[in-house]
RNA sequence: UGGGGGUUCGUCUAGUGGUAGGACAGCGGACUCUGGAUCCGUAUGCCGAGGUUCGAAUCCUCGACCCCCAGCCA
């Protein structure tokens, strides 16, 4: 029987993991490490590899690490650094005093570069970087060897070294491995170890001039926290090789590299390149833009840590490439919400009702249950009284068939309140309604009926005299095609952005309990869907409320199939 | 036409020689003071062709298609 989704994973890396353990091959231990390189902000897929990784370190009573790979100043920068340690806490993770940066180790790489340069194998290549590219060769043909290959051991060094002091301008010289510049990967192909950037480093200021690459980089570092299990994503698969063969020159520790398809989600895009285009290009308002597919940006759209870690959970661990529909991410984010959001009443596009026999200056203070789905979550008193509002889309004056809520003499219930009908409509000389005069039903109080009388519908409403007014920012789908990329590369992603990707409302109204919540409260507006208070723009006196995800709509979809027809 | 990976419902993903299962999406229904939640039911899938076998998604052979690699990016 294969596990169901709550159960221990299976996927093909624990397994791998597990086979480790029973042969004792590192001698029981599981250590990996989330190394992102700063320089952009986390997204979900970043969130798969973090869950992927801190996950198997809890499972296998191990340790993660958090590692900055920051091999290369020109990209990278503090802010992005703060960013990451930020986010990868938010998603409820922590790496006790295992923060590192490949930096850290730049002086231990130097000295290893040197051991190479003196087995001679490593040198000192003077080509610029345009000859370095013609003579890497193609896909289907050989490279050339450099004429700098055989040069003697003691002027790579004394290049090496001049290298470091600054001697060399950019780009004028690199450091490369001697391996193989026939190999069929290209990875092979005397890769460079060392470029000249004379660049302050976020982390080591202006300590060094030159900077090792990625490949060298990274393989050494995992060797060097003796990391057991290395988890990266498939294009590294045919740098494996490489790795290896530093470790074996250098005669380190080696890790086991697995390798996995990096994640993908419809009607967005997932590139740290492409993201922030779209923040410098203004798409949208930055890198925690709630319609952002970044970490940050859904936090402050109101996403839960929970819901992302159990979407990772639940989207699974493979080598294919795919593209995981973002309905799922919004299942996992209702699912969540449902179990911990406080319920409020809210009115995005209001109307108003009159109860024509309600008693003029009569309030009353009807109880509310804060969460159907948890009982301990308790209950609030709501103000209600004559004049209300309810939602324009809770009243159609002639209803199509299926609609059940409010219409011209027909009765339904506000919710926790009474049984209303609508006796009268009241429209302005363009014709647009403006008030519902409506009749209560005294015997109907906190929406039960002693006749027993069935309505259609129950509806959401606030009290006209103590509502709060919001502003409220409805947030969709970024894009308006699952796959932004397309097929034709000619066509720009930026060309299928959503131009309803937001949509900001303001004169909404809700209930008066509202106006203490805090910047981040998430909560649900019954029937509406979950919201939060923006982090950043909502104030006491002014209300800013972010759309997280809506509701199911089941009549929505009675009412586009019913367009179709 | 070099090398490295990959191909199971619409989408993810299990299955490792013995009835192809789950989740989301879809459709239908029940229930409901949220057209929410919940519950139930249901259709759709092993890239193709051969072979081995009592039996193949799984093993073998051949083929097709997709992704990655020619940064002094990671």
């Amino acid at each position: 029987m294969p596990d169901s989704e709550n159960n221990a994973a299976t996927d093909f890396i624990r397994a791998l993991i597990r086979k480790d353990n029973e042969t004792n091959r590192f001698g029981g231990r599981v250590h990996t490490r989330f190394p992102p390189e700063p320089n952009g902000y986390l997204h979900i897929g970043h969130a798969k590899s973090i869950v992927l990784n801190f996950g198997i370190a809890e499972e296998f009573n191990g340790l993660c690490n958090l590692r900055f790979d920051d091999t290369n100043p020109s990209k990278e920068d503090t802010e992005y650094i703060e960013s990451i340690i930020e986010d990868v806490h938010w998603l409820g993770f922590d790496w006790g005093d295992r923060l590192f940066h490949a930096s850290d180790y730049f002086d231990q790489l130097y000295e290893y570069a040197i051991e190479l340069i003196k087995m001679g194998k490593a040198y000192v290549d003077d080509l610029s970087p345009e000859e370095l590219r013609q003579q890497r060769g193609t896909l289907t043909e050989p490279g050339i060897e450099s004429p700098y290959r055989d040069r003697s051991v003691e002027e790579n060094l004394d290049l090496f070294q001049r290298m470091r002091a600054g001697e060399f301008p950019d780009g004028s010289r690199t450091l490369r491995a001697k391996i193989d510049m026939k190999s069929p990967n290209l990875n092979m192909r005397d890769p460079v170890m060392y470029r000249i950037k004379k660049e302050s480093h976020p982390h080591t200021g202006d300590k060094w001039c030159i900077y090792p690459m990625y490949d060298y980089t990274h393989c050494i570092s995992d060797s060097i926290e003796r990391i057991t299990h290395s988890i990266c994503t498939l294009e590294f698969e045919d740098h494996r090789p490489l790795y290896d063969w530093f470790l074996d020159q250098l005669n380190l520790y080696h890790p086991q590299q697995i390798e996995f398809a990096r994640l993908n989600l419809s009607y967005t895009v997932m590139s740290k390149r492409k993201l922030l285009q779209l923040v410098k290009e203004g798409y949208v308002s930055g890198w925690d833009d709630p319609r952002m597919p970044t970490i940050s940006g859904m936090r402050r759209r109101g996403v839960t840590p929970e819901a992302i870690r159990t979407f990772c959970e639940r989207i699974g661990v493979a080598k294919n490439d795919s593209t995981v529909d973002i309905a799922l991410l919004e299942y996992c984010i209702r699912e969540d919400l449902n179990k911990r959001a406080p319920r409020v009443m809210g009115v995005l596009d209001p109307i108003k009702v009159t109860l024509t026999n309600y008693p003029a200056d009569q309030v009353e203070y009807m109880e509310c249950i804060n969460n159907p789905e948890d009982e301990s979550m308790g209950t609030r008193l709501v103000p209600f009284c004559r004049d209300l509002y309810i939602d324009r889309d809770d009243f159609r004056e002639d209803p199509p068939p299926k609609y059940y809520r409010l219409a011209p003499g027909r009765e339904v219930r506000l919710r926790y309140g009474y049984f209303i009908k609508c006796e009268e409509v009241v429209k302005d000389e363009k014709g647009e309604i403006v008030e519902l005069r409506c009749s209560y039903d005294p015997q109907t109080r906190g929406g039960f009926a002693p006749d027993g009388r069935k309505v259609q519908a129950t509806i959401h409403w606030v009290s006209a005299r103590h509502a709060v007014d919001a502003e409220v920012r409805l947030y969709d789908r970024l894009f308006n095609t699952p796959n932004p990329l397309g097929d034709d590369e000619n066509v720009p992603f930026t060309n299928f952005i959503n131009p309803n990707s937001l949509t900001i409302i303001n004169n909404c109204k809700v209930e008066p309990s509202l106006a203490s919540a805090k910047p981040g409260d998430r909560f649900q507006l019954e029937r509406v869907g979950y919201f939060c208070l923006d982090s950043k723009d909502s104030r006491p006196d002014h209300l800013v409320l972010n759309r997280t995800v809506t509701l199911k709509d089941t009549w929505a979809k009675i009412e586009a199939s019913l367009n179709k027809k």
